[in-house]
DNA sequence: GAGTGGTCTAGACCACTGA
DNA sequence: CAGTGGTCTAGACCACTCC
């Protein structure tokens, strides 16, 4: 790193007209083109292309060529308005607010199944052998997936309820579990970031890069009644949270 | 990929012996013997010890070797509690007091200077060219940095009071803060993830992964007094938020 | 100096996509 | 099919750290 690696040099370059003269959706000169303007091996020009990737800024699609990523950014209201009984009452689930406030059109599929707790028993409170209602949700803003969340509920409370269904009906899981006289009286929210493994990957529709994580534990009283853990690309997602001070 | 890449592979042998044999701080085999090992060329085995090395797992020191990342490093405390005000006259800043609870030794160094507004004009309601008050610092638990804070304050606030020194006394900033009279009433935090650029690489002593980014503006009354960011490495912070639901 | 990781090259084959 | 990116090899030189 004399002065500066040449892979950074490169990778510095292509920044800059992506920010400059690019607009989401364009492709970028393909590698054997790089190697003939950088005079580089294609190993230096895939290390830049990499970093660029890794930042978000670009998505390589396999046999197709290297595009700049769209904005894509998704303002996740203020936590406690998003949650609020009272968007709820207008049957909106929190992610479905979100959408609401910004234009874009949401869509999601679900997928539901039992497992043991296992990891999740000390929890909830609940033996390792007892059964979890687990809810795998894909949620995307005009098609294009946004959030990975896995819901995690005792099946003492799910089983033979519509939290079981595919589709909860409206206001989501939260207004069900108030309906079943466990309505969520205090939430937290642990945050933190991770690189995306190949299944975060896949589903995200995304090429490497960071990941948030956020797993919202929803208590009724002094019991935990679900455990969410939410994953959604970091370059394109914002967190919201506000409170006044005492 | 046909089944699994090779250097998937790698990554995943590796990735198990580290969390079955390895503990933190030891040393995998050097790239040498790696490549012996798995019978690939060093380009592979690289390959793998930089997923390992953004997932965060591992640390690659020029010269010296590999090492097993020390595991999650700091907790900060609920956002509501860690800024209260009780906390503040306990002398107590929010980053002591995540230090007190959890066992580390805090400290931190702060470099602070004037510069216009620029970009954050708008969000103080100043003019572009009125200064603001930068204090930039760098967070310490047990002598690894582990933060990044840039906060910044309007200098018409800030002019001749503790403000501008290095030093800002017990309780930090928001002590001072209410001492003037702008005491906070209203926080807001943004939370974003990215990857770390050369600059957070280097200030945080990590070698690339994906970092959390905190935006916190705090807000007296229906002005905004200060905007902190808070720069963290990802797989070494948790934050969380906590609050009751209506 | 010996050993480590950081960078770079030149070339090869494979897998995916679209015309 | 041709063109794209994904993987891998074998070898080279450099920069850093420790002895």
């Amino acid at each position: 790193m004399s002065a500066a690696a040449r892979h950074k040099e490169i990778a510095d370059v292509l920044r800059a007209e992506i920010d400059s003269q690019l607009t989401a959706g364009d492709r970028l000169p393909s590698e054997p083109e790089l190697i003939a303007r950088f005079e580089a091996s294609r190993s230096t020009i895939r290390q830049a292309l990499a970093a660029l990737r890794d930042e978000g800024k670009v998505q390589m699609r396999h046999g197709i060529g290297v595009f700049v990523s769209p904005p894509r950014v998704v303002r996740r209201l203020d936590s406690r308005e998003r949650l609020s009984k009272s968007r709820r009452e207008r049957n909106e689930s929190a992610f479905l607010g979100d959408a609401a406030a910004q234009g874009f059109t949401p869509s999601s599929s679900v997928r539901v199944w039992f497992e043991p707790a296992a990891d999740f028993a000390e929890i909830f409170g609940i033996e390792p052998a007892d059964e979890v209602c687990v809810r795998d949700r894909v949620m995307r803003a005009d098609g294009q997936p946004v959030m990975l969340a896995t819901s995690r509920l005792p099946r003492r409370i799910t089983e033979g309820t519509p939290l079981e269904k595919v589709d909860t009906g409206p206001g989501g899981a939260l207004a069900r579990l108030e309906d079943l006289g466990y309505g969520a009286t205090r939430y937290e929210e642990i945050v933190s970031a991770a690189m995306a493994g190949d299944l975060e990957r896949q589903s995200l529709d995304m090429a490497r890069g960071p990941l948030l994580h956020v797993r919202r534990i929803a208590w009724s009283g002094d019991r935990v009644v679900e455990v969410n853990d939410m994953k959604m690309p970091g370059s394109g997602y914002e967190l919201r949270y506000g409170w006044d001070a005492d």
